[in-house]
DNA sequence: TCAGTTTCTTGAATCATTCCAGTTTGTGGC
DNA sequence: GCCACAAACTGGAATGATTCAAGAAACTGA
């Protein structure tokens, strides 16, 4: 517990009760969104704002303790796996996330053919898919309806 | 002019002005958000609707004429350039969305390692950088601020 | 032209997130 | 342990993108 209160020292943030519960929670259970972050929070310190949390997650993502993801048509998701460049596999039907280690090595995920004069910094990588709870489910109930299948490209 | 409402036809979907012209505006503007595809559909038509703007982009989205991406921070954009899985790169610093061919092929970006049981059926691909613009700015104004440069891996 | 269905209009609502002003709390020095 | 300062938190309102709802208008095929 009390490496989450070193881990802020050593970013140079303030030790709140709340930053170490909201650290504490999103290490515990991955890629979750702001939410569900601020609701395990009030679970173990009783009331934290709103603001507070949005607050304190940009203050975590900023000193680079927490990652911010953002998986097209759901809220905005953090992490605690920093410093590796790995990817994530997004679930269609329930918005799940799933962590997976860089594609090909790594080279090639960062080198795109054409720049286009960008000075390219990051490369992000999305797969996305149905996670293995929401095939069962769809094979159980008979093919029913997997939320959105949009069937894009 | 007129292969839009041919192409509305063959994609199932009824030809009206509205429809039309958004698809002839994304079309000719590539990565338009949906406001400004509604000021630009408005400056031919006259007067529509958001929830019409709203609605045809997503009947268009659905029928396969147009693919919506959504970059984490800014909303939805859509561009006319269906059927290759293509990929896109986005300046931190203006929004701009200029698209890439296929890293490496295609096959390596569409087979994580581990798929950890998900049916995978798309991979995206989003480099963040800077343009060109954006670059000449920052450079031209003595190295001010390039809007936001989290640095996150 | 008619009927039926789809699409558009207007207005309000929703959701995630941010802004603001004032109060509280953590930190380092004494 | 106490003080002062800056950072962090509270509560409330606001913003921006998008969606929902109900009724009017337009498109399509007969």
């Amino acid at each position: 517990m009390d490496n989450v209160a070193d881990d802020l020292r050593s970013a140079g943030l303030r030790v709140t009760a709340a930053r170490v519960a909201i650290l504490d929670h999103v290490r515990s259970g991955n890629h979750l969104d702001a939410e569900r972050i601020a609701r395990g929070v009030r679970g173990s310190l009783g009331h934290v704002s709103t603001q507070a949390v949005y607050d304190a997650l940009h203050a975590l993502t900023k000193a680079g303790l927490l990652r911010r993801i953002e998986p097209a048509g759901s809220p905005a998701r953090f992490e605690s796996r920093v410093g590796d460049n790995h990817h994530h596999l997004v679930c269609r039907s329930c918005g799940e996330v799933a962590d997976i280690d860089c594609v090909v090595g790594e080279a090639p995920c960062v080198e795109p053919s054409e720049t286009h004069g960008y000075a390219v910094d990051e490369a992000e990588v999305v797969f996305w898919g149905v996670c293995p709870q929401c095939q069962a489910q769809a094979a159980g109930s008979g093919g029913g309806e997997p939320a959105q299948t949009e069937s894009g490209g």
